[in-house]
DNA sequence: TTCTAAAATTGGTCAGACCAGCTGGCCAAT
DNA sequence: ATTGGCCAGCTGGTCTGACCAATTTTAGAA
């Protein structure tokens, strides 16, 4: 693995000396203002020429402070209508998704440790799951499940049904950090699978019949609330759909 | 939790519609250059005005696209030398935090999330260390090992050791993306430890002693080849470990 | 050759301008 | 009263040209 740069103990007492720029100065502040609460997602800020003013510095500063944070999803500019506060599920998607799989070749070995990463991720969610899902969470999941029963026939929406499925034990699993973690994961997850689906459209059918009995079972363990239960539940799930799709490779 | 819009399934046939901007299909483009390596650590970008004409676009559009990946970490701007191409660990450090944490704020659910997401993250690189642990990996975490004994009455140095021992582990698991997060996680781990250690300075001594114990036989394990017995020795060494922090805080 | 001071280069900032798209109000036609 | 077109004003996106401070390079002096 490459990945050098280990720790990288700072006990250097002579710091490096970095006086902020102006516009660094004004992207501190506006994250301040959102994580704290004064800017609510969808909130308008104020006008860039009245920022300028607000901030006394010039235009250039105050939007060379709104893009990265508009790159970032945190913030999105609406030309002729003005920068607002994004939805807070958008705001964490690019960052994770550039820090995660950012600067990495799409090679196997990283195909590999995609989907073992997600394995550790769902196999956790699915018993924190079991531990700690309300019943707004059980009738979301189960919800997801009779949408993939009624819709076995319909690989699309069959598959938008397996996705939300993880998603709300994602949820459920009470773990904002882990959710995150997984909503990216799985998108790239779910185009992984959709290249590999779209490689025999016939196989998606009886996977698809294979995927509903183990969601099921999966529910199951976590209405039961048995936290080991579900995990193995979720393992054996990742594990055949898994290698069912790596199959098709072939 | 908030974290709403779900799966955010977009049946809609009326489907937004966004015009590109200049500057983000600059960022695309330079991303795909240090994706692909054409680009490396270290390397230096061209000066702002020469990529204005290599683009043929205004100085606003080439800055605009620059600030974001300075902001995120993946370029590093040096007034009157140039913009350079940051190191790699850098590339993915401050766009996982943001992604993570969004922001900072250290609200208490959000440090049970870190302590538990944590725990899941570190369980399993012990697991995998264990079962794919190179020589040159098993030797670097005996050092940290060594060291942590060696420092025992010096806590600064024994944390040290004591982080490294766990990036070393993070690294035997041969999982970029695991170690990648593990390596961001701990970062934030670190500074919660430091916070409750200085609480009392005088408990840091008996800690230190009850954790090299703990690391000698997450060792003994990961050595072995065991990586259930890894897995277990980490699950005992970060639960005692965060119980006991969360002890001192009283 | 070595040292030093001037010149060129670079990122950071500012100001002013123009464009395309949005917003909201006004008004005529229905 | 509702609809649709029209227009003026505002907003973000982009461009140009300029200045500053720090750095790098160069050229000249020793």
């Amino acid at each position: 693995m490459a990945e050098n740069t280990p720790p990288a103990v700072t006990n250097d007492p002579f710091r490096q000396i970095r006086r902020a720029t102006v516009s660094d100065a004004i992207v501190d502040q506006l994250r301040g203002l959102i994580t704290d609460g004064t800017l609510k997602p969808g909130d308008r800020l104020p006008s860039e020429r009245e920022l300028c003013k607000r901030f006394d510095v010039g235009r250039t500063s105050v939007r060379e402070a709104l893009k990265p944070l508009i790159t970032m999803g945190i913030l999105v500019g609406r030309g002729g209508s003005g920068t607002f506060v994004a939805a807070e599920s958008g705001q964490y998607q690019k960052p994770l998704r550039w820090g995660l799989l950012g600067g990495m070749p799409g090679d196997l070995q990283n195909q590999d440790d995609l989907v073992e990463t997600r394995h550790m991720l769902e196999t956790n969610a699915a018993h924190w799951a079991a531990l700690r899902a309300t019943a707004e969470n059980l009738a979301a999941i189960e919800a997801t499940v009779q949408g993939m029963a009624e819709y076995l026939d319909d690989p699309a929406k069959f598959q938008e049904f397996d996705a939300n499925f993880h998603f709300e034990i994602a949820r459920a699993a009470q773990n904002k950090m882990l959710y995150r973690l997984i909503n990216v994961i799985r998108g790239q997850i779910q185009t992984w699978i959709g290249e590999r689906l779209a490689l025999s459209p016939d196989r998606a059918d009886i996977l698809s019949r294979t995927s509903l009995e183990q969601h099921r079972e999966i529910f199951a363990a976590i209405r039961s609330g048995d936290g080991d239960a579900a995990r193995r539940a979720m393992d054996n799930h990742i594990q055949t759909a898994t290698a069912d799709l790596k199959k098709i490779a072939k």
